[in-house]
RNA sequence: GGAGGGGUUCCCGAGUGGCCAAAGGGAGCAGACUGUAAAUCUGCCGGCGCAGCCUACGGAGGUUCGAACCCUCCCCCCUCCA
């Protein structure tokens, strides 16, 4: 078959997803050729992935996309030991059933990224393969082909030799390493990819497919990524910023990526959106409010791609009704689907509170009700807030803790917002 | 199994009978400044209609007017020895 022009390597490699990878040259060319068979585990130790998950997945999406074979592994045999890479502890130890729930989650999750049938992405679970195996003969077969002296070299356990590790985990390498060879054996998967912290457990893989087989596989890792500010991805205020829509509503997953960083415009536009890097590059010299419509695409876009075009209309105009409209150039990132010209204003997004006429005739104390809209996680703190000239009614600032919000404050209207700070928006509306 | 060290609020980490809801730092939140950015300065940062009360310093008991701090037992982690 004739090589591509441009490999899904080279896609990788210009949208900065190559942390290291373990020959180049040749990975380029099989990627450039016919269909490859690569597999990335997710770990279900959670009832959902969250956004630092994102970029395994992207990868995964880009390699379909670019016509090879992803297999999402669902790691249901090695949550239950607990992987001890890029952790200072111990993780705690999941049940079985919590186990085999998530992994469930997670397979629907996935689908949402790639296309799991009969010619597409294959979806794995190695519980299937790992919990029925026999001690002695895994040792025997497996076990001896592990250096423990070159194990223990490995940066991922030496960071653990002080602070602990115990020989359940210390099994991880092996049994992620015997994954890879499964999988290469029973589905002709060649390589592996993940983060960056997985390089030592996917080098042990291909050490592992080398002495079996004395066959070549390949392993890519990724950037962790962290912002600008060297945080790690996906946390908030709020928490975790989960991909699934129960825990973390489209609304507020489309803010989290409004609100990134000037300096990670860019680079996030190029991993979490599939628009096109001319286009991407063009965006980097914008500034001020021309960089805010490219953070407003980047947030439509990787809302799209979670929760669908629908959602990210609707968070969209949610934030347009929010925070007024700003409409994004036609020349700013071309081919994102957002709306250029807006656009009815439909703030349906923003999570509200109803409250019955009959209680808002005699008024609700502000604190209360900034609590339960989930403005506040306490009382405790909307009062504080509140006093500190953190709470707003529509645009008024309120600085007594306890005045009382009634129809007064309505003007007319069936609903009125309640803000904390700047941006946490919530809405009030009157019931019967 | 033996000897020693340790488990403190989201994280790191001080405290070692009352002055401790617990220093300091980080993270986070709010105010000012802005662009729903960053930086900076200021304030806040367990819960509760909160001058008070409740819950918290690995777990369970005990001593004491009073315990994160002392005693007993248990669990977990680290180091050295076996």
């Amino acid at each position: 078959m004739e090589a591509k022009l441009k490999s899904v390597y080279d896609i990788f490699v210009e949208r900065g997803f190559i942390a290291q990878v373990t020959d180049e040259k040749e990975i380029r060319d099989r990627l450039s050729g016919d269909p490859v068979t690569c597999y990335i585990g997710f770990d279900p130790t959670a009832s959902s992935l969250h956004v630092g998950s994102l970029v395994p997945i992207m990868a995964l999406a880009h390699m379909q996309r670019e016509g090879h074979r992803p297999i999402a592994l669902i790691g249901g045999g090695t949550a239950l030991i607990g992987d001890p890479s890029g952790k200072t502890e111990m993780r705690q130890i999941l049940t079985r059933d919590q186990v085999n729930q998530n992994a469930e989650a997670l397979k629907g999750q996935l689908s949402q990224y790639l296309r799991f049938d009969e010619s597409g992405a294959v979806m794995l679970n190695n519980a299937d393969w790992l919990t029925g195996l026999n001690y002695i003969e895994f040792l025997r077969d497996i076990g001896c082909h592990f250096s423990v002296n070159r194990m223990l070299a490995a940066e991922s356990y030496r960071m653990r030799l002080d602070t602990g590790l115990n020989f359940i985990e210390f099994n991880y390498m092996l049994l992620q390493a015997y994954d890879f060879y499964y999988l290469f054996k029973h589905h002709d998967c060649v390589m592996q990819m993940g983060g960056n912290d997985q390089w030592g457990n996917i080098v042990a893989g291909i050490d592992l497919i080398r002495r079996l087989t004395g066959k070549t596989g390949y392993g890519v890792t990724f950037p962790l990524i962290t912002t600008s500010l060297g945080h790690k991805m996906g946390k908030t205020e709020k928490g975790t910023v989960w991909l699934d829509s129960k825990l973390t509503t489209p609304y507020d997953y489309y803010q989290y990526w409004v609100n990134t960083d000037d300096a990670d415009v860019e680079r996030f536009l190029a991993l979490f959106t599939f628009l096109p890097m001319e286009e991407i590059r063009k965006s980097e010299k914008l500034r001020d409010a021309g960089l805010n419509m490219a953070k407003a695409v980047l947030a439509f876009e990787a809302t799209k791609i979670t929760h669908g075009e629908k959602e990210a209309l609707a968070a969209r105009q949610a934030a347009v009704a929010a925070f007024g409209l700003k409409p994004v150039d036609p020349d700013v990132l071309p081919s994102s689907s957002i709306p250029r010209v807006e656009l009815s204003v439909d703030d349906s997004a923003i999570f509200r509170i109803v409250k019955p006429k009959a209680d808002l005739e005699k008024g609700i104390p502000a604190f209360e009700l900034f609590h339960e809209a989930n403005l506040c996680t306490s009382k405790g703190e909307a009062r504080r807030i509140i006093a500190q000239g953190g709470g707003y009614i529509n645009e008024r600032q309120i600085t007594v803790f306890d005045e009382k919000i009634g129809l007064h404050d309505f003007g007319g209207e069936s609903k009125i917002y309640l803000r904390k700070g700047k941006k946490k928006y919530a809405i009030l509306e009157v019931g019967k």
